[in-house]
DNA sequence: TGCCTGCTTAACAATTTGATAATATTATAA
DNA sequence: TTATAATATTATCAAATTGTTAAGCAGGCA
């Protein structure tokens, strides 16, 4: 199932680009790298990534001015882009969002920041794009907070709610279990692993509907 | 969530109207420029916007002589206008609210707060809008502070009444509590979390129809 | 002033939820 | 096939959340 969220990264540090990179996949997330402002707009076209990290300073073409030309481009107008930087000061940042930057991360990268912040990213992307997510018989509102199955109602707690609107959010995908531990508890609290699969027993028992899979040794997704 | 809402922006920095364009558009708004006074006028005129942000300090006329302008036209007594302000003095806050203004954000422009509070403009907009809501058997008269039941008058306290009316604008949503207070107490006053359940128990009390259901750990919504 | 009403809070009860431990079961590789 | 790791299931308990009641306080009004 390749539906996983494609990344690019932008940076000339080879070492940043590594320890990113790995953080990224970790998560389950596609990762693409380029090494310059120049390279990171061709992969993008080659790509067509999600979300592209860019660093400010590059080689050749700098951050701003890749994120300047792929903006300009019909093909990643709506595509989320976040800048790394290591200057925090104002003048950078009002460029950056005049070039329209989604977000920054800056220098020294937390893996632990990169990972929520990039979560978040798609999420509130995500969660502007619709309510109410309906897959054959189910449907999930997130607004009434409600699951309907074969038009009964079913109320789920808030975690398992979310966990399943959560898997449900990308059907097929798979999840791995950090990643909805992150993407649902947060990268602060820590929950033992036992925890998601009694969630996930509660939601198949509510639900009576067989629609979560187990991916063994690597995480559930949502499947009608 | 049918049609975009139109927004006119008018300030005289092509800086700050592309960044706020930029962002508004992000979210899902229509978005049209100005670069004047006189010019927002024309704008609106022509694009009818359903909200309309006046910087207050502009060439030619300046914000408080536009929305002077605008409200004594029939087509903008409703329209929703909030200024841009860096001066946080009470005079110009005062002239603005003569002139009919909504609201304020100030300079610098934080995006988030930017986007946060012309959604919560929107929200509130929406509730007002309607006089009466007309919900089975159960009316709410906003004029009168009236809520029918039955056939029998049913009086409650005014924040009961605002509470119920803000559940009732929305059926089926569930209303985080910070959404309750943020819409009923403001961003300002902070009140207890028990406040809002002792409120809530009180209108079940009175209406002794069960229409609020509690939704643990998230908030309250309405149904019949 | 003194009474009434509405709003808020404190205190405690009732309920629900979420996490974990313990155990059973299943899938997978050797 | 068996050994092993991963997941499913179940029961239990602590913590979080909400319900309820009563009391205090402020403002309106006769």
């Amino acid at each position: 199932m390749s539906t996983a969220k494609k990344i690019l990264i932008a940076d000339d540090e080879p070492d940043i680009l590594e320890i990113i990179q790995f953080n990224l996949q970790q998560e389950g997330y596609e990762v693409v790298t380029a090494k310059s402002g120049d390279d990171a707009i061709e992969q993008a076209k080659r790509h067509l990534p999600d979300l592209i990290i860019l660093d400010v300073m590059m080689p050749g073409k700098n951050g701003l001015e890749a994120c300047n030309i792929l903006r300009n481009m019909p093909a990643f107008k709506k595509t989320l882009i976040v800048f790394l930087t290591a200057m925090s000061d104002e003048g950078t940042q009002i460029q950056g969002l005049e070039t329209g930057a989604d977000d920054y991360l800056s220098k020294p990268i937390r893996p632990k920041v990169l990972l929520s912040k990039v979560n978040s990213l798609f999420r509130r992307f995500e969660k502007e794009d619709s309510g109410i997510i309906t897959l054959g018989e189910i449907a999930i509102d997130r607004e009434k907070y409600l699951v309907r199955h074969d038009g009964k109602d079913i109320t789920l707690a808030r975690k398992e709610f979310e966990l399943l609107a959560l898997l449900a959010s990308r059907p097929g995908k798979v999840f791995l279990r950090n990643e909805i531990l992150n993407q649902i508890w947060g990268t602060e609290v820590i929950v033992g692993d036992r925890t998601i699969d009694v969630h996930i027993r509660k939601i198949r028992q509510k639900l009576d509907l067989d629609c979560i899979t187990t991916v063994k040794g690597v995480g559930y997704k949502f499947e009608l």
